[in-house]
DNA sequence: AAGTTGCGCAACCGCCGGCCA
DNA sequence: CTGGCCGGCGGTTGCGCAACT
């Protein structure tokens, strides 16, 4: 049995709304508020529509100061480091924008900005592996990690061939921080490319400077780093994977990295099953680190390190977060400006307040 | 000019967690 | 402690318009 409709459904009004309706929910709220209860306001004002609806409606389209459309390059590097270190959680990322709402953010992360930043993916390739795939079970990469995971491979490529990222590599002290199997999975998946793909060189000169430690980064590398990354691949020190700009941030690219993902996924998974946790007193300070990374300070507490990488790998713990657009509007949140260190301070601290 | 395809956006859906009786 | 109600959230859908054939 399923949970009974927030309202009743065949008596209530649905799709776009008009001036007249917009106008009588304006007015009142203008003047009384919400009262506290969206489920009731409706009835109260005469409109024939869901309380959840009016919600919606004032939320993302109607309150004060609603920013539509015409987002800067600025905003587009907010969203886009937020995304890569938090996710989807878009009622965060709206809470740093003020005046724009989760649901533009969403709109435009999925149908502009992801595609400016990623290059447009072969829709056909894309469902057919989806589709065909029998593996495709509860641990595989889901489509926002993966997403998640091209950004910082396109990220930590020097020679990008646009300046999407130029952002990033000014203020290096604002790229997102990863746990270190984060930072394994992506090594693994540029020795791969590196290995496998034609696309795809050694390059011959030492690109270590874009390979440093974030200035922010609580991470310090230690011996036990060994057991995590591979043999001579600490985080500092990495090569990079082409010096080709044709190479990164294309179609082409992304797919030959969908090959080499889906068996890293199989070894990660294995990595975690196989007792990714703290298990010595190395292990334990390693996790206490991993605290500092993004996000992962919220979730440490009370969870396995198993969780803290399901939360980067299928996103299903990401809803513990109060902060809203609602509040994003009202409490006027700091804007973070570029060159600032404390991007992601209020992740690391429990979010925004 | 007409038909088709793709895109952008507003709105809906349903799950989840907090609150409260 | 428990169950119901409600708000919040992210994913998804569907419509309208523009671009393309």
């Amino acid at each position: 049995m399923g949970r009974a409709p927030c309202c009743d459904k065949a008596n209530v009004k649905r799709g776009p709304w008009s001036p007249e309706e917009d106008a009588i929910l304006k007015a009142y709220i203008d003047k009384n508020g919400t009262g506290g209860n969206w489920i009731a306001l409706p009835q109260k004002i005469g409109l024939k529509r869901c309380g959840k609806s009016c919600r919606l409606r004032w939320l993302n389209y109607l309150r004060p100061n609603i920013k539509h459309g015409g987002f800067t390059e600025e905003e587009d590097n907010i969203i886009s480091s937020l995304y890569i270190s938090i996710g989807s959680r878009w009622s965060i990322i709206a809470a740093q924008l003020p005046g724009r709402t989760d649901n533009d953010i969403k709109n435009y992360w999925n149908t502009r900005l992801k595609k400016k930043l990623l290059g447009r993916r072969n829709k056909k390739d894309n469902t057919s592996s989806d589709h065909d795939n029998p593996n495709n079970s509860d641990h595989t990469l889901s489509n926002s990690a993966l997403e998640r995971l091209q950004l910082h491979l396109q990220l930590q490529n020097p020679n990008h061939n646009n300046n999407n990222f130029s952002f990033y590599n000014n203020n290096p002290s604002l790229w997102p921080k990863l746990h270190p199997l984060q930072q394994k999975l992506i090594y693994n998946t540029l020795q791969s490319l590196n290995h496998t793909s034609h696309l795809t060189t050694i390059p011959q000169k030492d690109n270590t400077q874009l390979y440093n430690e974030p200035a922010s980064s609580n991470y310090t590398t230690t011996d036990n780093d060994d057991a995590v990354q591979p043999e001579g691949a600490k985080i500092s020190n990495r090569p990079a994977v082409t010096g080709n700009p044709v190479d990164m941030g294309r179609v082409d690219q992304f797919d030959v990295g969908m090959d080499q993902i889906s068996a890293l996924q199989t070894e990660l998974h294995e990595i975690l099953m196989s007792g990714y946790v703290a298990t010595s007193p190395q292990k334990q300070e390693e996790e206490k680190q991993v605290g500092g990374y993004g996000c992962f300070g919220e979730i440490m507490s009370g969870s396995s390190s198993k969780d803290n990488l399901s939360w980067w790998f299928n996103d299903l713990d990401a809803k513990s977060a109060s902060s809203n657009s609602w509040d994003s509007t009202t409490t006027t949140p700091q804007i973070l400006q570029p060159g600032d260190h404390g991007m992601f301070q209020d992740y690391e601290l429990g979010y925004i307040v």
